[in-house]
Formats: C-alpha cells, structure tokens, sequence
DNA sequence: AATGCGGGGGG
DNA sequence: CCCCCAGCATT
C-alpha cells in the first residue's frame, strides 16, 4: 500500500504528505509552549499527564500536575496509597473515574506488570508497557491514550488522535468527514498514520506539533490562518473559509 | 450508536 | 449562554 493511500479517503501524493509534516514540526520547534509533561519520558508522568488532560484543559491540569507526582512519584508509591488518598488529590479536577482507574492500573502493573509484558528484570522498578496495543488493556486507557504514551513515553512511532489531532486533519486534508462522526473516526486515523515520519523520535515532535498547532492555531471555534503553516496545503483554507 | 462523567473558560 | 476541552467506559 503506498503512502498516503488511506482507507477510502481521498489519496494524499506523498510530496503533500512530506510538506505538512515539514513544514508543521519546524513551527513546533518556534512555537510550543514549554510545559512539563514535555520535558520528561518517564512513562509513569507522561502517564497521569494524559490521563488528567482527558477532557481537561491544559491550565487546569498545570494546577494538578505537580503536585500530584509530588505526592505520588512512582507507580509504587501510588499503589501503596489508599484510593481515597489518590482521589483526594484529584479533587477539584473532575472525571474522578480517572484517578480510580489510574489508581487500579497502578496495583495491576506493580503485581504483574514484568510478568505480562516481558520486562527486563531490572531494579524491580514497575513499568508500562511501550508498545499501544498493550497500553489499550490498561484501565482508563482508549486508543488515545495509549498511542500518546507509546509516543510520548518510549517514543515509539504510534499514532494518536485527539480532538485537535481530528480537527486539523479533518480541514487540512478533508473537509468531508466530521470529527464528532464515529464513523469518520477510522479514516481520519489513517490519514494521520499517513502523516508520521520515519522514526520514533521524529514522531514525538510530530504528535506534539499536531496537537499543539489544534491547540494555538487551528481551533475550534478561530482559524488562525494567517499564522497557519500549512496554509499553502490546507483544502479548508482553499475553499476560502 | 448513545450516554454519563466535572468543572472552568472562551466567543 | 452555550460550546469546547490531550477521552473513556458502559449500555
């Protein structure tokens, strides 16, 4: 199957398909905001990061975040916490099923973790599984999440969509689907799988730039186009929105 | 496929 | 005053 070949979407020409990823990850590189979650790899931070950002604006989890891992550092020592203790600390967040899920998640991984996923024996210090189709089993974790923390955490060339993810391929590459539509949501993960680079690495900064330009530029409810860099390629911008 | 789950901010 | 927000589980 070529590249840009997705499942009964239009087909994207491979020289499209290297622009957008260029020309997206070089106005990451200028313009991401420098938060916390994207200055560590450690699978278990990047973990409760994604997890509180689940409907939940960045804002909001910059006032939780911190002092959540100041009180829970490591998967052990929440899993030596009492549920109430970690629900504690979510309050005021929201979702309080996450912080439940999370909490169960960590008791799951610190009991068989190594024994599900092969982990090198190591220091016995419990860790996640890097690879998403593992991810997916855990509690409180969909195809998102999952695909955030095999990229984010390992860095591993996994793809990921998200409400802003979904938004900005939708107008880039095909104004016909609707992001809300389930059935629409199949495709538009194949245009964005269409999209990554070759390696892990590079796939880190891709995810965080489509995400990041949902987030700044193409938003819900204002188009920045004028500060947009795929302008030159985006068929909602053609069409003189 | 539809619904419940929280709470705050932006247009 | 709605709509939206780094979704997911359940039905």
């Amino acid at each position: 199957m070529p590249a840009g070949r997705t499942h009964g979407a239009p087909r994207i020409d491979g020289e499209t398909l290297l622009a957008f990823g260029t020309r997206l990850r070089a106005w990451y590189r200028r313009n991401a905001r420098d938060l916390p979650w994207r200055a560590t790899r450690d699978p278990y931070h990047i973990l409760v990061s994604e997890l509180m950002l689940q409907q939940t604006q960045v804002s909001r989890v910059m006032e939780f975040y911190p002092r959540f891992l100041e009180r829970f550092p490591t998967l052990e020592v929440l899993a030596a916490a009492r549920e109430t203790h970690v629900v504690a600390a979510w309050e005021g967040l929201g979702y309080y099923a996450r912080a439940r899920n999370l909490h169960k998640l960590s008791r799951a991984v610190v009991r068989e973790g190594a024994a599900a996923w092969g982990d090198p024996p190591s220091n016995g210090r419990a860790t996640l599984p890097p690879d998403a189709e593992s991810l997916r089993r855990l509690p409180g974790v969909g195809p998102y999440t999952a695909g955030a923390v095999s990229s984010f955490a390992f860095e591993r060339r996994a793809a990921l969509v998200d409400t802003n993810v979904a938004r900005l391929i939708t107008r880039v590459f095909a104004p016909r689907l609707d992001a809300r539509r389930a059935r629409d949501q199949k495709r538009i993960w194949a245009i964005t799988e269409a999209t990554l680079p070759r390696t892990g690495k590079a796939t880190w900064v891709h995810n965080q730039a489509l995400m990041e330009l949902g987030a700044l530029v193409c938003t819900a409810r204002v188009k920045r186009c004028g500060v947009c860099p795929l302008r030159r390629l985006c068929k909602t911008y053609q069409r003189r929105m």
